[in-house]
DNA sequence: AATGAATGAGCGTTCATTCAT
DNA sequence: TATGAATGAACGCTCATTCAT
């Protein structure tokens, strides 16, 4: 009973942002949403972005810790399949989390420490994996930081593409699964292209 | 003469949306910092989200221009190289309106049609590129349009980091370049990583 | 205590109308004028024009009403002086309306609805006594309609003069209602004038 | 072709004040009909009031010559006929200036001393016509006034519905006027009703 | 804890008027 | 005389936040 309203209230929340946006969300829409009064939310949440940058907090940080949880002991082509599998359902489960932060900037001033700190920590995450694997025995760190973040951006961007723009559900994560896997980079090496 | 006052709220506008966002921007801001009165804004634009979405359209289409003419003739690893270079100088060199896209959300009611547009386009680009080149020969085109989002998602993300988030300068994009470059995917294939 | 604020600005526009216009009473008048503050206006009335609309419409619905359930079982000359000093007194105790609507304009788009409606509504009252009378009983339904409306026009001229123009009081009533009774038209008839 | 632009500001101004109202008429649509520049238009009038002003007043003033020639002789049933006839014509044909009236309101500031002038005019001369044909040898002036201002409204609300809500045309004209010379006032007189 | 009426600073936009050319 | 770009004061309305109950 404690605390019911306050996730009466966020759940509101999530729906209301993902549907019309931060700024385009009042805080009367929400508590209407929620069917509690006006003054109850500042009974929870300090202001309304407070109560945003907390939702987005706590939903990033659920999606770190299952990205932490999800890549041991991955090794081989397989596994690797398995890991951008894992990323893209990832994606897919949390749309609305992802579809909130794409329409109100990833960069702007509410996010933009939140989001910076979410990158890191799946590059880290990406990185670490990198390292374990020995894929990039001669790269320094920072080069290694280019690739993680890279291949974080190259899933993220398929993710984007089909689960937000095209709205597609989990069915689709296994064809695009598998063609990031299969990618390469520039022209065919010698004899792919031809075969 | 003529027009130099719309010349003039647009940069202050660039350099306001960059600096505070689009809505924290007020027009009363703007035209502070263009020197003009309140009521020159409206000679020129309908409003401010008719300005906002100018801005971002016409710079969206001046990088497509660019990225069409500057890929013609490439093949092999070198041209490769070239291609994902220039499109790093592209964006270190447009930091200002990727940063105010980034800023307001590439999803946001005010841009998504556009960005929408922008992101098809390049994935076009991109697409034409793979198909030429000849380097996914057994794929349909969407698979196609995976591989291009995925590659376009690699390089943005990378540009991100380093020239939005880090705020890096054009001298970075060799380096990052390179690494790009040389991006394989999971563990190191046989003789491969070792070569 | 409910409504009290409501009440308040209800006052306040009623007597600012009334000085001003509507045009010319900005909602910063009004919520000065009642003690309270801006936003609350907001929460009571939709907009200026809501509020406008609302006095006026009920202003004339009371007036309507007053006119429905003053004029029973009235017959001969002196039933008529009745019926023409009730509606001068009608006129005399809601000249801050009428100065209200005469100020705004009767066709002004913000009210040409609602004083079509009431004029009409008031014609059908005279209509109808029209035929409990018999006072024309050769007449079709358009014709009684001219003679209400003439009649009404007949009475609210005499009232913007005296009550609105002229400002008088409703000593003047009795006056005016007795000249109105004896009006006839054109050339005095054989005997009448000398009678 | 001297003063042709201020013709066309008239004409314009005439127009979108009829169809929109003074308020609703911005100087930029008068201006953008009439085909001129927006200077031009303060080089003709001093503001928008005084060209609403002006031509208010000089329809009136135009209306009022009418009837002024118009009354010349009468007497009899046939000579009110013609005279109530006359004003009904007057009315149909000067809609235009009556809707703008009607619109703005009689009793605006910006027309009240105007309608005030126009209707003392109006007054007078049909009050000297009820002194001509000694209609009322008994009444006093203030009597006199009261009568001739009924007969005025009487006729002008008549006008006010049929060509003005109603938008007729001079079609009804002689209907309306046949109907308004054998007004009577309350019940029916000895005989009458009952013929 | 819960309410919801009240607040008021602040914003985007309008438009009559001016003035340099 | 004519232009039309430029002005800026002013207004209606919003909405996150507060507070008396």
């Amino acid at each position: 009973m404690r605390e019911e309203k306050q996730e009466k209230i966020i759940t509101a929340a999530l729906q209301l942002f993902e549907q019309q946006g931060y700024h385009a969300t009042k805080v009367s829409d929400i508590v209407r949403e929620a069917g509690v009064a006006q003054g109850t939310f500042y009974l929870y949440f300090k202001s309304k972005e407070d109560l945003f940058r907390g939702i987005v907090e706590s939903c990033l940080q659920e999606i770190i810790e299952t990205m932490e949880k999800g890549v041991p002991e991955l090794c081989g082509e397989t596994e690797i399949y398995r890991m951008i599998e894992g990323t893209l359902r990832v994606f897919a489960h949390n749309k609305t989390i992802f579809r909130i932060i794409y329409k109100h900037g990833i960069a702007s001033s509410e996010l933009r420490d939140i989001t910076a700190e979410f990158y890191r920590r799946m590059m880290v995450i990406v990185k670490s994996e990198l390292v374990r694997l020995r894929s990039y025995p001669e790269y320094n760190d920072e080069e290694l930081e280019i690739v993680a973040y890279s291949k974080i951006g190259m899933v993220e961007a398929a993710a984007y593409q089909w689960f937000v723009v095209k709205n597609s559900g989990p069915e689709v994560v296994e064809k695009i699964a598998r063609v990031l896997v299969n990618m390469r980079l520039g022209c065919p090496q010698e004899g792919e292209a031809a075969e």
